[in-house]
DNA sequence: AACCAGTTCAACCGCTGCACA
DNA sequence: TTGTGCAGCGGTTGAACTGGT
């Protein structure tokens, strides 16, 4: 007899993840904060595991997400990190704040793979892959090229800076509505300037110190951590803060096809 | 316009390690 | 020490998207 499963899967939805649940699931946790996941999908009214739901929080509706391509320098420790710790990628994404490691286990199969084998390394060990015979062009293109971890070829420098030219790299909404990254960088800026003022980056780093303890005992959203302010200062930022990073979590959300979120759905005014 | 192949990435599955009784 | 329950992790899958013909 295996374990039981993390939970009775019958009636449970599975598959991608609605605006409405994505509503309930983000709303509860900002209210209520994480006591425990298994408890969240029944408290939050959703018919879905606390896997799931935990997975959807970390990959997709935690705040301090940053989103878009990774840069050339992030590739770069992305890689370094690789060569160290192997396909341990929780702990690579640890050095990266704002990304999980589910975005960049995708980054690396989809991208850095295949760039090593361009460069004729080997993704597994780092080390350049011995080659039988040089018939293949493309294998030859590397030949004269120092093997370098940021290094590559001109063709890909190329390619790289087409793909990576800062202000260029645009994301694309259902809507086709065009963000550049200025608008991006601006909304990031946001939310750290908010995460400061509400600690939510302590919470956040609490969090991703992913220890079950920290998880489970992290009663709520530090909202109350401004005890260095007036009441009228805390009481301020509290509802001014969390109206405006709310107000980008709509930007953010809007890009994957969201609509913004409702204010009666998203009552946060009233957790108090 | 329609089809197909390749790519991306959100989500799932199953295993592991930790905490606790 | 052992068994159980849980969160977390890494591998894998498959739907959606993209680009070429």
């Amino acid at each position: 007899m295996g374990r039981q499963p993390c939970c009775d899967k019958v009636g449970l939805k599975r598959g991608p993840w609605t605006i409405e649940e994505d509503h309930k699931l983000m709303n509860f946790i900002l209210n209520y904060g994480i006591h425990c996941w298994r408890t969240v999908p029944k408290l939050a009214g959703l018919l879905r595991c606390g896997k799931s739901c935990r997975l959807r929080w970390i990959n997709y509706l935690r705040p301090d997400l940053k989103r878009g391509g990774f840069t050339e320098m992030e590739e770069d420790q992305i890689i370094e990190l690789h060569s160290h710790l192997g396909n341990r990628w929780s702990k690579i994404a640890s050095h990266f704040p704002g990304r999980t490691d589910n975005e960049i286990k995708n980054h690396w199969n989809t991208k850095i793979k295949k760039k090593l084998k361009l460069l004729g390394l080997d993704p597994v060990s780092h080390k350049p892959i011995e080659k039988k015979e040089n018939t293949d062009e493309d294998t030859n293109k590397g030949n004269d090229v120092q093997p370098s971890i940021s290094g590559v070829s001109q063709e890909n420098m190329e390619t790289k800076s087409l793909e990576n030219d800062g202000t260029k790299e645009m994301t694309k909404t259902e809507e086709n509505k065009v963000i550049t990254w200025d608008d991006t960088t601006e909304l990031l800026n946001n939310f750290e300037m908010l995460c400061s003022q509400l600690d939510l980056g302590s919470w956040m780093s609490q969090e991703n110190t992913s220890s079950t303890n920290s998880l489970c005992s992290t009663s709520s959203v530090s909202l109350d951590d401004t005890s260095h302010l007036s009441m009228d200062e805390s009481s301020y930022i509290k509802e001014n803060s969390l109206q405006q990073w709310v107000d980008s979590l709509d930007s953010i959300l809007s890009w994957d096809g969201f609509n913004p979120l409702d204010q009666d759905i998203f009552s946060l005014e009233n957790r108090e």
